[in-house]
DNA sequence: AAAGTTAAAAATGTAGATATTTTTCACAAA
DNA sequence: TTTGTGAAAAATATCTACATTTTTAACTTT
C-alpha cells in the first residue's frame, strides 16, 4: 500500500471545501453563511457541517453568534497589519533559529528551492504562472523555516499563514503580475540567500522580517480601494 | 444590565467543561473518550459534543480517528520539551517587544502585578495557596506581555498556554510547595522586573528565555517517575 | 414615528437509522 | 496446548431527518 486514501469524515471534507471557498473568495467578507445554503453546496446534512464550521471559527477565518448563525470574518487593515507584523516577527525568529540550527541537508534545500523558483519564467497562460510562483514562493519559505527544527514553531507559523491567506492573495496577483514588483522579490530572495549560507542569523532575522514586512503597503492601498472588508450585507 | 449572561450553545459548554476536565486530569492521557460516556456526563446530545471534541482536536488536547472515535492527546518528553522551547521563544520574543514598546501603564501594571505576586503567604490551606500563586504568576507574565502591542501574538501565546497547561499543572506542585524552588521563581521575578524597569529589551529577552525553560529538567523527571504518557489504555 | 404583535425564517438540539470498527468465539492447523 | 483464521455479534461512531427554540421582519396599533 502506497498511500491510503486517507479516511476522512464528511465534516472534514465540508472544512476543507469551505476553507478554500472563503480564502478563494467564493464567499465574501461579512457574508452571511447560510445553514441551508451550506448544506445544499456541499450535500451534507446539518451536523457536520456546524462542525466544519466551529473549526473555522477557531481559525478565525469564519465568526459565529449563537443563535444568530455564522458569517465570514470580516477584514480590516487594522488586522491586516497585525497579522503582517506578528507573522514577520515568529518567521524572523523562526529563520534565525534555522540559521543557527540548520544542517547541510537543510541547507541543500533552501538552495534546490531558491533555485526552482528563481526558474519561474512566464511560458504558460497567466493564471498558471500565477500558481506556479506561488507554489514555488511558498516552498522556498518552507525550505527555510523548516530547519528551525522545533514542530510547534512551525505549527504557530502555519496558522499565521491561514489567517494572512486572504490578505496575501490580494497582494499575490499586484505582484507577479508587475515586473518590477517581481524582479524585487527576486532580489530580496537572493540576498536573503546570501544572508542564510553566510550564516548570518542577526542579518537573516533583519532582512526576512523585512521582506515579510513590505506588502502591507500595497495590500492596504487594494483594501481602501474596494471596500473588501464585509460592510453591510443583509443577505 | 451590568454583565450579559453572554449566551453560548451546548457545544460551548461541553468544550470548557471537557477542557477542564482534561487539563484537571479527570481524563487522562490516552484515555479513549467514549460518546455515550461523554453524552452521559455533560448531558448532551452527540451533535454539540462531536463540535467540543473537534475542537479540542484543533487545540492538540484530544486526537481523532475517523470512524475511531477520541481519544485524550497523549503527553510525552518530546513534546514536553517542544512545547517549552516554542513558548520560551514565541514569550522573549513577546516581552522583548512590551519593553520596547510598553507604555507607562503598562509598566504600572507589571509593577503591581509582580508586588501582588511577592506577597502571596502561606496563610490559608496549601490548595488555596497552590491557586492564588498560580492566578497571580499567571497575571504577572500577562502583564509583561499585554505590552507587546499586538493581539494576533498574544493569541499564539495563549493557544502555546493551554497545549502546555497540562505538563505545567505537574511543574505547579512541586514549585509551590518547595520553599527552594519558591525562592528561585522570586528570584528570577525581581531579576525580569529590574530589566524590564531599566529598559534593557536584550536582556529581558534571554531572562525571560531562560525563566520559561527552567521547568523542562523537572517535569520532565516527574514524566518519567510516574509513566503519566498514556501507553495502553484499554478502556 | 414608536412600540407592540405575530408569522416566517433560521439556528440549534435530539433521537433514531446506518455504517464502520472491534471484539468474541468457534474451529482448524501446527 | 498453542496459535492462527474467519465469521458473527456487539459496540461504537457517524449521519440524516425531524422537533424545538430563538431571531428576524413585517404589520398593526397607538
Amino acid at each position: 500500500m502506497t498511500q491510503t486514501t486517507e479516511k476522512t469524515n464528511l465534516a472534514d471534507i465540508a472544512y476543507r471545501l469551505l476553507k478554500q471557498d472563503i480564502t478563494e473568495g467564493a464567499f465574501l467578507p461579512g457574508d452571511k453563511l447560510l445553514m441551508s445554503a451550506l448544506r445544499e453546496r456541499y450535500e451534507i446534512g446539518a451536523g457536520p457541517m456546524r462542525e466544519a464550521l466551529s473549526r473555522l471559527v477557531a481559525e478565525h477565518l469564519v465568526t459565529a453568534a449563537s443563535q444568530r448563525g455564522f458569517r465570514v470574518a470580516r477584514m480590516s487593515v487594522d488586522e491586516l497589519k497585525d497579522i503582517y507584523f506578528a507573522r514577520a516577527s515568529l518567521e524572523a525568529m523562526i529563520a534565525e533559529l534555522a540559521v543557527q540550527r540548520g544542517d547541510d541537508e537543510w541547507e541543500a534545500g533552501v538552495i534546490a528551492a531558491a533555485h526552482t523558483l528563481s526558474r519561474v519564467t512566464e511560458l504558460q497562460s497567466e493564471e498558471q504562472m500565477l500558481g506556479l510562483w506561488d507554489a514555488r514562493h511558498k516552498a522556498f519559505h518552507d525550505a527555510i523555516a523548516r530547519g528551525c527544527g522545533s514542530a510547534k514553531l512551525l505549527e504557530l507559523r502555519s496558522t499565521m499563514l491561514d489567517q494572512a491567506e486572504r490578505y496575501r492573495q490580494l497582494w499575490l496577483r499586484r505582484t507577479v503580475f508587475s515586473t518590477a514588483a517581481l524582479e524585487l522579490k527576486q532580489q530580496e530572495h537572493s540576498a536573503l540567500l546570501q544572508a542564510l549560507l553566510s550564516r548570518d542569523s542577526h542579518e537573516v532575522r533583519e532582512k526576512m522580517f523585512d521582506h515579510m514586512m513590505n506588502p502591507i503597503p500595497i495590500i492596504t492601498r487594494i483594501l481602501s480601494e474596494r471596500g473588501l472588508t464585509g460592510g453591510a450585507q443583509t443577505a
